[in-house]
Order: structure tokens, then sequence, then C-alpha cells
DNA sequence: TCTTTTTTTGAACACAATGTTCAGTAATGA
DNA sequence: TCATTACTGAACATTGTGTTCAAAAAAAGA
């Protein structure tokens, strides 16, 4: 059942290496490290890091791809389990806080003013494109908007980035559910705006169909449990 | 009056590396040009360089700055020529994606995909704050807020800078009367639910004082004039 | 104009980091 | 046990950085 096991001596050569990047990180930033403080730290020859990757950017993205995997894995549980009645709601923008502060230091240098650019566009570019459709979508067959869609959709992707930078670069000095919570009060109105309407819970509900990856689907709970905007 | 003439070479040589670094910009990127590049571009000698600017970034950043100086001198004509009655109502923001508009090969290179992420640190650094004094003021000896404001401010600002670099990065296919009006829409109810109430227009204009620099007195206008979100 | 001051030049240099190569060695899995 | 695969480490070519200095050129000042 389980497909072919990794030498072993890859796996450890690549765990010494992430994590030798990781404690570095913390010490100096990432635009400071070189290859050389890396071999250094995970104690492997020089050969052997270029034997696995590129160079230092391919090293920081092949952290940040099996955290999205595993993020992706624990969206698609939940969604499942709520499928079948254990959860009522899935929150995925208070997971994706939840997720992200347990595995802080590594979004840190992801995302913190310590990191390179380079990974946060990656991370752009991934929400905007699982949103895109969705919104689109959502508009179907509807008059024009105040805002073009395009525009919706980045401005929600670099309102939830600049958050979660925030948070990360200010040590989280609030719980996940506390951010969570501000990203409706910021978000919320200005889908209604932007839309030019009120969005109704059934609209989300009915394109969150079947054929969605699980943490697109998840998505959506962030429209649609909605509890938002107190003494209004 | 006018104060001692810079030596005639200085301006020269600082003109060429700079034409230089904005064309090679737009050839290849930021990130991929290398001092030696300029030099040749430029036709300077390379102890020439260092003998105006540290490294790269010194020269981008220079570069900044003084069209930085040019928005804000125009602003305060503009707040002065305001206060004589000549023009009703300055709109800050309108005059940025105006200014952004017109100087746009270099804010490309500064905001833009292709540029590096210093220089729109910086800009966050400046327009933060710009914002954060007036906005705590705004909310003296009020009740607490749904949202924190350093997040609001944090949150204003990246909305403002991610609008500007989408702007460029899609080579500008609307008007910055355009972009100031979806600035309003998306930013307006935002505020209004992040204080958790109307602010009035009096509020505004009460701080927007004497002692503050003209492009911060021009910021307000952002609140005063309203007239966005249309058909709501 | 002549003199003084300032700027530019260009080549040489030390240095730091990158990424490649390859023969030899060690660990692994079957 | 043994074939396979991965690691090693030192050497090497390459690219880019930033400094130095004496000579040449240009500008400013009188």
């Amino acid at each position: 059942m389980k497909e072919k096991r990794e030498d072993r001596r890859i796996s450890r050569t690549r765990r010494l290496m992430h994590e030798a990047l990781m404690t570095l990180i913390e010490e100096k930033g990432y635009e400071a490290i070189t290859v050389q403080d890396i071999l250094d730290r995970a104690d492997v020859g020089r050969s052997t890091f270029y034997a696995h990757y590129r160079d230092k950017d391919e090293l920081l993205l092949s952290s940040f791809e099996h955290l999205r995997t595993l993020f992706e894995q624990q969206q698609q549980a939940l969604f499942d389990s709520r499928r079948t009645g254990a959860e009522p709601e899935v929150h995925f923008i208070l997971e994706l806080f939840r997720h992200t502060g347990q595995h802080h230091k590594l979004y840190k240098a992801i995302a913190g003013k310590q990191s390179g650019e380079m990974i946060l566009k990656y991370f752009n570019r991934y929400l905007y494109t699982m949103l895109i459709g969705p919104l689109t979508e959502l508009n179907r067959n509807k008059k024009s908007m105040p805002v073009p869609i395009e525009i919706t959709t980045h401005h929600l992707v670099s309102t939830l980035l600049s958050l979660m930078t925030w948070w990360l670069d200010n040590n989280m000095p609030y719980s996940a559910e506390r951010m969570d919570e501000i990203f409706r009060i910021l978000s919320t109105p200005v889908i209604e705006t932007a839309f030019g309407r009120k969005v109704q819970k059934s609209e989300y509900e009915s394109i969150a169909g079947e054929h969605l990856p699980g943490s697109v689907k998840a998505f959506y709970s962030l429209f649609v449990d909605s509890g938002c905007c107190p003494d209004k």
C-alpha cells in the first residue's frame, strides 16, 4: 500500500538542511544566509546540498510546499468529517491562522519582515488562483459591480496576507480566533460594497460543490458563517 | 537666494546613473542588475559609482527620495492654494495615483513585480507613520474599537499599496480617478466598521490643523470628501 | 587667463559566494 | 554478501563586490 520507501540517508540529509535553514533564519534572517552557513550548520558536504536543491530558494520553497500539503490534507479531513456531521462548520481563515501559529517559525521565515519576498509572492498567487474562480462564479449572470472582480480578489488576498505578516512580525499578540474575527470585520463589508449588494449564504454554498478541492471548499466557510461585526 | 550650485559633473554623473538604472530595470528587473551593468550603461568608472552610492539599493532609494520630495511639494502647494480658496478640495489618494501614473516607470521599478521588496517596505513604513498618529487622535477619549488601531492603520496602508502595485503591474488599465474611487469603495466601509461607528466629517477636519505637514493634511481629504459607494 | 580645488578614471586587488566536477568512501536495502 | 545509491571534500572556474591610488580631466574662482 505504501509507495516505495525513500532512502534513509536522503530524508536524514534533507531534514538536517531544513532544520539548519530554520534556525539560521531565526538568527540572522533569510537574506543574510549563505549556502556555506547551511552546510556548516547541517554538517553536510557542499556537493550534497546541490545534489538536492538548485539553490537556497528551492530549499525554502520545499519547506513551504511540505507545509502546504500538510495543511490541505488537514482541511480535507475536516471537510470530510463535516460532511459526516461530526463537525458543524469549517472555518478556513481560522484554521489558517491556527496552522500558521503552530508553525510560526517557518511562516515567519516565509512571510515576516526578515524573509525574502519570494515566497510571499508565491503565496499571493496561490490564494489568488484559489479565489478568483469561485468569486467570478458568484457573480455569474449578474450586472456589473462597483469594483472589478480581479481587484476585489486581489484586495481580499492582500488583506489576509497583510494581517498574517503583521501578526507574525508582532509575535502574535492576539489569538488565532481574534485574528480570524478581525479578518471578518475587515473583509465582510468590503465584499458587500464591492459586489454592490448583500451576498446570500445560500449562494456561497451552492458553489461549494463536490468538484472543488478541500481547501477551496473550506474557504467558503469564511463567508458562510458570519457572526461578525459586533454592535452594529 | 539660491543655495550653492552643485558641481555640474556631479549632477551629470548622478543623472546618468539614474537613467541607466531605470532602463535596466525595464529590461531585466531590479534584482538581476549588477553594478557593472549600471557602469557600462551609464559609461562611468567603477570608483565613481562608489564615490556616490554605497550600493545599488542606495541608488534606487535616492531616486525615490527625490520623487517623494517632489510629490510633497506639489501637495503642499495644492493645500496652500486650497486655503486661498482657489481649489475647493484636495484629494490625496487621487493625487497619489496621478503622480504614480506620471512617473510610472520609476514607480513600477519601486513597487512592481519586477522590483525588490526593499522600497515597498520603506513606502509602507512611510505611509504607516503618516497615518497612525492622526488615526489614533481621531479615536481619543473614545471607547475601545472592534479592531485595534494599529491593525486598521496597517490594513489601510496595505490596501492602498496593493491597489497601487496591482495597477502598475497590469499597466494601468483604469484611470487614476477610477482607482481613487475604488480605493474609497474598499476603504470607507472598513473604516466605519473598524471604528465601530460612523466618523463625522467635522472630526477629520478638526484634526487637520495647522501643525501637520501638507501631505498629511491632504490625506484627510481621503475621508472628508466622500461621494463613494454608488447605488447603496 | 591662470590657479586651485574637486571629480572622474581605470586598472589592480582582496574577498566572498556560487555552483560544478570527480574520484574515493560509506551507508543502505535486498 | 554485494550491487546500488548517496555522501564527501577538495579543487576549480566564475561572477560579483567594494577598495585603493596615482594620474588625468573638468570646473570654479579670482
